[in-house]
RNA sequence: GGUCCGUUCGUCUAGUCGGCCCAGGACGCUAGGUUUUCAUCCUAGAAAUCAGGGGUUCGAAUCCCCUACGGACUACCA
């Protein structure tokens, strides 16, 4: 390989929000410049004027900070290769297409957009499939077919027009691939792809190459989806001279569906319950909300970790990664050739793995926010002492009110389940009878609570089950939760009290 | 339809140039243990005839060919 500096980048157009599969290129990238010490950069292609989304940039941008994926270079923060928005480049690339057509590499075409649908109507009539090639564009409007005067003329007289590749005939082309190997085209299959469109910008295919030229990129690592083309943009290289400095092609495998085939898209994530954006996004026009993993309570880490893990591994039986150790050990080698199917459930284990291990204001910080937010007091210590102990059972960051409400209001109702498989029967009286024990307990702390009240069951022969899980009914609403003693001596005794009593009357069975 | 890419447990995958693989790990699942509950945790288990069929070879998940299936692309979109 050459000694030329890494740099690469992330291309992505704003048309919308940025999808997972779009992280994940950009991650791929941001690793691989990372551990070789290289640049990545942030380019935004906006060449299609049409499409653009108002906040998708910014989307785009807020999305890669938050997963702490930055770039050092390109929209947002400059850098010597700036502008780095195509529209903000527009003037750069006619030059490109004039060599292009100087040299024969390319020519005029003057079909409007209604006169190629009806041949491609004509083409499919006749079950055939119509492609701008060196067979059809003798009978189309361009500058084969018309002569030199009559062209000149056109273009004098303001005739739209767009700029085609003239494609070779017979000839094989070969696209090196860091991810598939050689990869072998026939260009006669391949067709006279519009390179500048008659709206003064040029397509994707001539923009993308041009910049990656002009930005010294040494490395394209992008979908699969962009397979198909890669031949056209080496024929670009080629045409314009620059094959020499071609970079290096990987093209990644896509991201599939949890369920069937295909392609992950928007649709997916919420017609099966979870997210397939980083973050949310809000549609301008529809205003339709898609979820997203930070407001789902995803840890960016975690999100990163379990992101990176769909079409590449360590080759080891490590699974759980910071940044750093992933930019050690990425390489490009280790790429899978095949889609990966999105596993949902496999997300949430990567959540719950980085909550156990991530610093606990995470949990607590949050768990603050909401107590001021319902105007309940409580010691800053407690919180912690709450979130401490209840962490390994919450998942989702989403998760911790839902999970440790109990500590600071009574539950309202009592889960029928628990109630009937939990609530004994002779359960209301024990617990009636319990009420003044439970009371002498206010000074102890929550060892000594326990063991008295664990003394106290067994020197009255009291039934264990029966009683600790009436208790826990009474004070949580569900026989689910941490330490009963822990409970109690949390809430308070006389709090505990009230519950119990407040059980007793509402639970009859 | 055409071009290109792909195919190992339900899912993510390991399996570097063929033998240590009657295929290993993880998620999920099941069963036990721990816990008075739940969660966690621990242990065990089920789960892939390596898409199918032909070769090559003493020996193939690993090499070759064919077939099937899946996917991407096929716009003056990226």
């Amino acid at each position: 390989m050459s000694t030329k500096a890494i740099r690469v980048r992330f291309a992505p157009s704003p048309t919308g929000p940025l999808h997972i599969g779009g992280v994940r290129t950009a991650l791929y990238n941001y690793l691989f410049a990372k551990k070789h010490g290289g640049d990545f950069i942030l380019r935004i292609e906006d060449t299609d004027q049409g499409r653009f989304v108002p906040g998708a940039e910014e989307y785009i941008i807020e999305s890669l900070r938050w997963c702490g994926i930055d770039f050092n270079e390109g929209v947002g923060v400059g850098g010597t290769h700036a502008p780095y928005r195509q529209s903000e480049r527009k003037e750069m690339y006619r030059q490109y297409a004039d060599i292009l057509l100087e040299k024969g590499c390319a020519y005029y075409a003057f079909d409007t957009a209604e006169e190629l649908d009806a041949v491609r109507k004509q083409f499919e009539a006749e079950k055939k499939t119509f492609q701008y090639t060196a067979e059809t564009r003798k009978q189309l409007k361009n500058s084969f077919t018309l002569d030199a005067d009559t062209t000149k003329a056109m273009l004098i007289s303001g005739q739209a027009y767009v700029i085609r590749i003239c494609i070779p005939e017979n000839e094989t082309i070969l696209v090196n691939d860091l991810i598939r190997g050689e990869v072998h085209f026939q260009s006669s299959l391949l067709d006279d792809k519009v390179l500048f469109k008659s709206d003064g910008m040029p397509t994707y295919h001539l923009a993308n190459v041009v910049d990656d030229h002009l930005m010294e990129i040494s490395h394209v690592i992008r979908g699969e989806e962009w397979l198909p083309s890669a031949p056209l943009h080496v024929l670009l290289y080629r045409f314009l001279g620059w094959e020499e400095t071609m970079p290096h092609f990987a093209h990644l495998p896509l991201i599939l569906k949890p369920e069937g085939n295909g392609k992950l898209s928007k649709r997916d994530g919420d017609r099966m319950g979870f997210p397939v954006f980083p973050l949310q996004w809000t549609d301008p026009f529809t205003g339709d909300i898609s979820s997203g993993y930070r407001e789902g309570g995803y840890l960016p880490d975690a999100f990163i970790n379990m992101l990176v893990f769909l079409g590449w591994n360590p080759g080891t039986e490590q699974e759980l990664f910071t940044m750093q150790e992933l930019i050690d050990v990425f390489t490009i080698e280790r790429i899978g050739k095949s889609g990966a199917k999105f596993d949902p459930e496999k997300a949430r284990w990567f959540n719950h793995q980085y909550i156990q291990h991530a610093d606990l204001s995470i949990l607590s910080d949050r768990l603050t926010e909401i107590l001021k937010e319902k105007h309940i007091e409580v010691p800053n210590d407690t919180v912690i002492k709450i979130c401490e102990m209840m962490k390994e059972r919450i998942h989702l960051l989403t998760e911790i009110w839902d999970k440790t409400n109990f500590f600071f209001l009574a539950p309202e109702t009592f889960d029928a389940k628990s109630v009937k498989d939990k609530w004994k029967t002779g359960a209301n009286d024990v617990l009636k009878e319990l009420l003044p024990f439970i009371h002498s307990l206010a000074n102890s702390n929550a060892e000594e609570l326990k063991e008295k009240l664990h003394d106290y069951i067994m020197e009255h022969q009291l039934n264990m089950g029966l009683v600790m899980n009436a208790i826990r009914i009474s004070l949580v609403g569900s026989s689910s939760g941490p330490d009963l003693a822990t409970i109690i001596h949390l809430i308070g005794v006389e709090e505990s009290c009230r519950r119990i009593e407040k059980a007793v009357q509402e639970i009859t069975t």
